[in-house]
DNA sequence: GTGACAGCTCGTCAGGCACC
DNA sequence: GGTGCCTGACGAGCTGTCAC
């Protein structure tokens, strides 16, 4: 069997499955990472430039978050697909067995 | 060759949610 | 409340396919 319990559950709950690792850090470079403290900002310029640095990071923050979500959904599709394929063998076979069975049951003799 | 179209990927925005 | 993360929705750009 492929599938595990764990994902078993999630497919269950709609949840994705449990195998993704949260990662602490934003993978952002330490140029990005470093602020002036805000008691060091003066000038409306400053004021422009600290506002301009703070979006990019966003931006970046986003966008890998947005790789990360989409990277994670694929895994979940494919964790569902296999699962289908796994009970549809299932399935199979329990229909052969029953096939098997009425066979047998209804060549009985009485 | 090329224009139209569908399908895919990516970046961005907006809103919800959890944590403090 | 403020902040950060996650994710659905949207638009732009790229690529492959098909009819002409």
């Amino acid at each position: 069997m492929a599938v595990t319990g764990d994902e078993t559950e999630s497919a269950a709950t709609g949840d994705m499955p449990a195998c993704h690792i949260r990662s602490s850090s934003s993978g952002l470079p330490k140029s990005m990472v470093m602020a002036a403290s805000p008691g060091e900002i003066h000038s409306p310029q400053q004021q422009a430039e600290e506002a301009t640095r703070k979006r990019e990071v966003r931006l970046m923050k986003n966008r890998q978050a947005a790789r990360e979500c989409r990277r994670k959904k694929k895994e979940y599709v494919k964790c569902l697909e296999n699962r289908v394929a796994v009970l549809e063998n299932q399935n199979k076979t329990l229909i052969e067995e029953l096939k098997a069975l009425k066979d047998i049951y209804c060549h009985k003799p009485e």
